[in-house]
DNA sequence: TGTGGACACCTTGTATACACGGAGCATCCA
DNA sequence: TGGATGCTCCGTGTATACAAGGTGTCCACA
């Protein structure tokens, strides 16, 4: 059901989680809070010791910048391919680039997070391999819980974020690969360091 | 529970399996068959569509190519970074290179096959990045209906594969991160092409 | 007073019963 | 005769009851 949103930011990491709690709570019985625990297994929220349930992850720094650099290999693996094939930047881009800037002149971080993530995750739906897309949008829930701490911590950084998109379409757009991956790789450091910064 | 087996290739693609069913053959109740589906479905085995059930995935050669293309490009960033750091060859990479000779004289299948895996598996752990490597491993599931059906069709293969096993160990260790990473593009696009020769 | 063992309680894992929704078939009407 | 609609059956989704295992506490003994 609502499994994912339970997490969003409301437990203590390293805490179990109760399942006859959790079905009170929602208003309904265990079975289906069950199947919402696997489902959150599955996109590591929680691991799932036996006879001793759920337990939410911690996340660590380490695997924040190992989350990063694997969003990098990908997506940048995506620019190289539509830059070798002249496709430009996804048709959406400038909409999304719009509908971004406006979320965060009204300071909307859930909106401007969700945007972002479209943003991205449709340039590598861009290179047209469906599996190496569903494995980059499966990061994102992990991002999501660190992602509202940063954000919240760092608006400072929106119009950073909203100009090197600008800067990455106008690059796919000439088809400049290399170019396209340096703003993309420094893009993507700006969090993971952002994360270091609060936890060192 | 024994889930991932009982869709090694006993079922016909595209059939809906049924709960209760299955449950009688594996002497459960539904509740375990159901998450062992659930499972299934988070490993890309099967599409639970709602009020229908647990419907198998067809394996298209699209997504095969796709699936071959994604390993790609996760080896091969692997490759890079080690070649980069000067780490060469992981430990354990003589050891599996002898065994797989060992199953390729025994004509053991389902051995060559994994020890296949363990040696790829290996190589993207060295890396360092476990996020990476678990989704390196998280594809292995879906290779393995396709693996059967070409393996067992084309054994006169076993030794050119081990052959490029060896040389991209050496290759590696020579820290030479371009002929591995050519090793590599040869080695994983044969099996691809096979696929279509298959289905074509 | 500290440590070890046993018991009780609590929580997960499994089974079964019930509810809900859809799909297929039959029947009726055009 | 063909199509549409309604009914029935079957299978998934949910709730609840029961079993099993683990953890924490309490008591007894050293």
């Amino acid at each position: 059901m609502i499994g994912a949103a339970i997490l969003a930011g409301t437990f203590a990491e390293g805490e179990f989680l109760d399942e006859a709690v959790l079905a009170r709570e929602v208003g309904t019985s265990r079975t289906p809070v069950r199947e919402a625990l696997h489902r959150l297994q599955a996109e590591r929220f929680v691991d799932l010791v036996p006879r001793r349930g759920a337990q939410v992850r911690v996340v660590t720094a380490t695997e924040m910048r190992q989350i990063y650099q694997a969003r990098f290999v990908i997506e940048a693996n995506a620019i190289g391919k539509i830059c070798d094939r002249r496709l430009g930047a996804p048709p959406e881009t400038p909409e999304l680039i719009e509908a971004l800037e406006t979320a965060g002149r009204n300071q909307d971080w859930n909106e401007f997070a969700q945007l972002d993530q479209r943003f991205h995750s449709c340039i590598v739906q861009h290179q047209g391999n469906a599996v190496l897309a569903q494995m980059y949008d499966s990061l994102r829930p992990r991002q999501v819980r660190l992602a509202v701490r940063t954000i919240t911590q760092g608006p400072e950084r929106f119009p950073i974020i909203e100009r090197e998109h600008r800067e990455l379409e106008a690059a796919l757009n000439a088809h400049d690969a290399a170019l396209s991956t340096r703003i993309l790789n420094v893009h993507l450091q700006e969090v993971p360091e952002l994360v270091r910064a609060f936890s060192e």
